[in-house]
DNA sequence: CCTACCTCTGTGGTCGGACCACAGGGTAGG
DNA sequence: CCTACCCTGTGGTCCGACCACAGAGGTAGG
């Protein structure tokens, strides 16, 4: 066992146990340290990790927001493991395209299923008209689309999918960019993409489950077949697997 | 900039450019650290959090086996997020079953439509056979559930879904084995759920895809009411479980 | 009395050096 | 030739120190 270990599993137990809440702060490293009979850089290597994997977030100086707080924050670890290992090649492209498909199109099913309020679907609709900027450039149409996408997925009210979605449109964000100067028309497509997000939007909106599962399935694959990222026909960057996924073109 | 990340961003610019590759090791914390211009320390810490990520692989020692080597394990770091989160009840149960039951029946719907061979639905059959002994405990019968679960995700060919499914079921591992108190009767429930399993590797290998996966998901919301562990709403699951399996089988 | 400044204190961030346990490989001895 | 030993390099751990930072509270000035 090894000592830093040590801090990973208290702090777990404590968290289990509600000695620890979101929002509160783990003891000072010093503290820790003796608390647990080792050394502080054990403690460190600890508190690195558990804000890698969004446990805490850490802050020097003094006051409420400074020291180790505890925080709830997925996103970012998902993120960096899917990263890390897309960078190792071990990890298809295509499979994460795949990945979205499914989970995408069943949040839009189910947020189509709960029949919203506006107010819920303020948030992405707001998000619809910042992208209707002409002016953007094509990075920042991607943010905004990446960010309407997670949107949409966190209707469907699963906070673990839509943490999985949000971490799979950062950790291809890179990608997505890279691809862009394979489309042919870069305004075109915007313009595509633009009223393909209002559809899907109003068929959430109108309880048009199936409707929106479908068009949120289309756009995903019309998008990377345009771009050429992945899995049909492109080449992507990742591994080229022979296997011929029957699922990619079975609704087609 | 931290000057850990220092050595984070280095490792994933040289993993994408293929300077390390799997199987490879990493610089020693010495050499990395004034390579960098860093300390030993910081270095450690980047290392700490690459193993944490499941992207090296450290041993003390000399030889091949030793240092800091590069792998690919995504399973352990998403297990690790997944159950700290769920330590902080930001997670709600029901959400991890759900996901669950979205990306098994997903996957026994795409394993059954590949058309395996007996080779790779072996592995499978035998962790079956070895449930067959009456003589398991709970924890060790659940154990080999586990890794049949694990096991028919991974037949569906995408690695990124079966890392996650690796993970929920390795997350949800202890809140499985506190609620088998709750169960009515134990032997009754393995002797169902081994019939069941028995049923859903037959389905796979039949090619029946919407059986297996209607299969799957009453499975799992079986076991999940019985075991009192995530309330499924009011809902009954017969009637929604048509709902759950219209993923991308349209044409189907 | 109020305000602005300024020190004081506690936090994480970083560093260099030291010693340990471990495991392989080269080497001296049988 | 074989065996046992030591040498070397690895991560694991620890210590003690110093820095930058930001709030808290005292203090001097208005």
């Amino acid at each position: 066992m090894k000592n830093y270990e040590l801090v990973l599993h208290q702090v777990e137990a404590d968290l289990a146990a509600g000695r620890l809440r979101i929002g509160g702060r783990l003891p000072g490293e010093r503290v820790l340290a003796e608390q647990l009979g080792i050394s502080r850089p054990s403690v460190r290597e600890a508190v690195r990790v558990l804000e890698a994997m969004g446990v805490v977030r850490t802050a020097t100086g003094s006051g409420p927001e400074a020291g180790a707080v505890i925080v709830a924050e997925p996103v970012s670890p998902l993120t960096a493991v899917l990263r890390l290992h897309l960078a190792t090649n071990h990890l298809p492209m295509a499979d994460v395209v795949q990945t979205r498909l499914l989970l995408e199109s069943w949040s839009a099913r189910e947020a189509a299923e709960r029949d919203l309020g506006a107010g819920e679907l303020k948030v992405a609709a707001e998000l619809l008209d910042r992208m209707d900027d002409a002016g953007l450039s094509p990075e920042e149409f991607h943010l905004l689309d990446a960010e309407f996408h997670v949107a949409l997925s966190g209707l469907a009210g699963n906070v673990l999918i839509a943490a999985v979605m949000a971490s799979l449109r950062s950790a291809i964000h890179g990608y997505v960019l890279a691809a862009v100067p394979n489309l042919l028309d870069w305004e075109a497509t915007a313009m595509g993409l633009r009223a393909e997000h209002r559809a899907i939007l109003a068929a959430v909106r109108g309880g048009e489950a199936e409707r929106a599962a479908d068009l949120v399935t289309a756009h995903i694959r019309g998008f990377y077949q345009a771009a050429q990222l992945a899995p049909f026909g492109g080449e992507g960057g990742a591994a080229e697997a022979d296997d011929d996924r029957r699922a990619d073109d079975q609704v087609e």
